[in-house]
DNA sequence: TAATCTTTCTTGAACGTTAATGTTATGATC
DNA sequence: GATCATAACATTAACGTTCAAGAAAGATTA
């Protein structure tokens, strides 16, 4: 049933022109006369030809292929961006391979390895940021990359395209103190991620501007665990620790927020505001809207893919990189804060 | 700066040994002597060796991946899917890549040809189900797939992995029609993909059962973009339709549903009790939990895997497929359905 | 002690393509 | 009519592996 592949070969056989012929003939080169072409094109879409990228790719030595490694594609953050480089990377016939790291260390090594292995052109890469040796060793191999999402501010090696995380942290946090709230809880996300750190400092920025003093025991860092967002919110109450205003890391964290404030009794907005970072398709999850930061993923993804292409094509100029890229980020307000002035 | 790529060559130079030696040594096979392959696996690490697996497939003819196709990863249901496709390759060390087809017909053709032209050993794809034409020209291919959530029931050389929408369909109908309600709105996906037929099917049963008349103004088909949900619902209470139940063929459309509900001053599940399917927020806990239908999607895509890995063995001994797999789903009740007895 | 087996490595070719360079006929140029 | 350019194809080698054999050495057996 299967029926042996067709090469070139096989239509070079039945043409009587040479492999090379064909190849070039295929792939529409001017050198080959137009009739000629024609007619092999026509063989081979009848022979039911299939390219073996493979053996192209071994030979030319680029393979069309780039490798989008992020922490987790089920989350749709992540999710939105894949696929928007995928769809900005076919109309470059690029294809993407996609890899998951966990945010571990070692599955980011294996798969930035996998990756290389594969020959792709370039790499674009949300880091773990669990440590720079993963990114040191990819920058030593000389494969083009771009990291997404998140960055190492201080090394200027490593180019990137990220939101502006401390706007973002900033106009939230300003937001809710514009609103009437002075004791702001802010749930982070692990600090050793710049998108974190940067939140952070916009969170500092704005509490300074208005003059309001930084409580320690009102900045938290939940994890990535959901259930921990649920129970670090059960127990604060539970102690009776003060705050109306929440500014979360992310919208899944925020929405978990909402849900145990509810569960407690309260009312969101009416006892507490809250607001998320990704705006991640409102209704996708959940029917009341949540104000969030707004980073562009689609305008992030396209900027990274542009960036890497641009990269690989220097790369074969022998120039090098120095591309970092902070998309702007704003505040859309819904219905999950509320002005208790 | 990038330093030509380590080959087996290079480190057969250095050791004296041939190329082949050094590629078997580090695929640890048992005819190289222990202490010579640990002495080429130590310099291959000290040089910093990746493998060229590009090279590896054109000889050997199997690549170590597996391509996955569906209509869109930033879809969280199929996002799901994706990430326990690839945990679970992972362990097998294969990697996959992945392909949007946006259920367009050309582009599930494209995706194909792509996945076919880097001699992937597999192909796991969620049918677009426009036609039948495009499964059947990977069937002539003669490599491995596996369908994943819909199916053609009437084909018997397409192998599968579905859920049983028929029971989901019929469990949600069921539970609606014992807890009170009689008008029930099925919003149902296209009718051509298989997993709304057969939810309807369901539907149709379980109103049978109960004695309830099939009224064809509560059967719908919003489409997939978010709007056209909102719109349907708004002209349907204006229209003054009666009905007091909703069965939703995915989460996005019952919290459309519910959004639009509210939105028009109707409480859920005060006024309406409202079901879904996928039961997708049992990961991501929002604030006002949806009853749904699950299907386990992890068991659909490790069981999708487990067959496809099946196929690439059973390919090479030359046997055939015969895989129709409908993993179970249940009914999980949350809080948008209430009993109005 | 010759024959046979093991162990451990080597040899040569092949996978299907593309890059670089060569060849041939044809027509243009002076 | 000799020279040169051009169009249209051919030839050869190479990409980095792996496969199928084979071979040299010592160990084992009859």
């Amino acid at each position: 049933m299967a029926g042996k592949r067709v090469t070139l070969k096989d239509i070079a056989e039945r043409t009587n022109y040479t492999i090379n012929t064909v190849s070039r003939a295929l792939k529409d080169k001017e050198d080959i006369a137009l009739e000629t072409r024609k007619k092999i094109q026509r063989l081979a879409k009848e022979m039911g030809y299939i390219e073996n990228s493979v053996a192209g790719s071994l030979r030319s030595g680029y393979s069309k292929t780039i490798a989008v490694i992020v922490g987790d594609i089920s989350n749709p953050h992540f999710g939105i961006i894949v696929k928007e480089i995928e769809k900005a990377a076919r109309k470059h016939r690029y294809t993407i391979i996609v890899l998951n790291t966990e945010d571990r260390e070692e599955l980011e090594e294996s798969a930035i390895r996998t990756a290389l292995s594969k020959n792709v052109d370039g790499i674009i890469i949300c880091p773990s940021q669990r440590s720079e040796d993963n990114i040191w060793f990819l920058q030593r191999t000389g494969v083009p990359f771009v990291l997404i999402g998140r960055r190492f501010k201080s090394i200027p090696e490593f180019d990137y395209v990220i939101c502006d995380d401390e706007k973002g942290g900033y106009l939230a946090t300003k937001y809710l103190l514009d609103t009437g709230h002075k004791r702001i809880l802010f749930l982070n996300g692990p600090l050793h991620i710049s998108s974190a750190e940067e939140r952070y400092e916009g969170y500092k920025k704005a509490l300074q501007e208005y003059g309001v003093p930084l409580d320690p025991q009102l900045v938290r860092e939940p994890g990535l665990i959901q259930s921990e967002t649920r129970h670090l919110i059960r127990s604060l109450i539970e102690e009776g620790v003060d705050f109306t205003g929440v500014f979360a890391f992310n919208d899944v964290i925020a929405w978990e927020t909402i849900y145990m404030l509810q569960k407690l009794g309260y009312g969101v907005p009416k006892d507490y505001s809250v607001i998320g970072f990704d705006n991640i398709n409102a209704r996708i999850f959940s029917p009341s809207p949540l104000t969030s930061i707004s980073n562009s993923k689609s305008k992030m993804s396209r900027r990274a893919l542009d960036i890497l292409l641009k990269k690989i094509n220097e790369s074969q100029a022998g120039k090098s990189g120095g591309y970092r890229e902070v998309v702007d980020t704003r505040l859309v307000v819904r219905d999950s804060t509320r002005n208790s002035h």
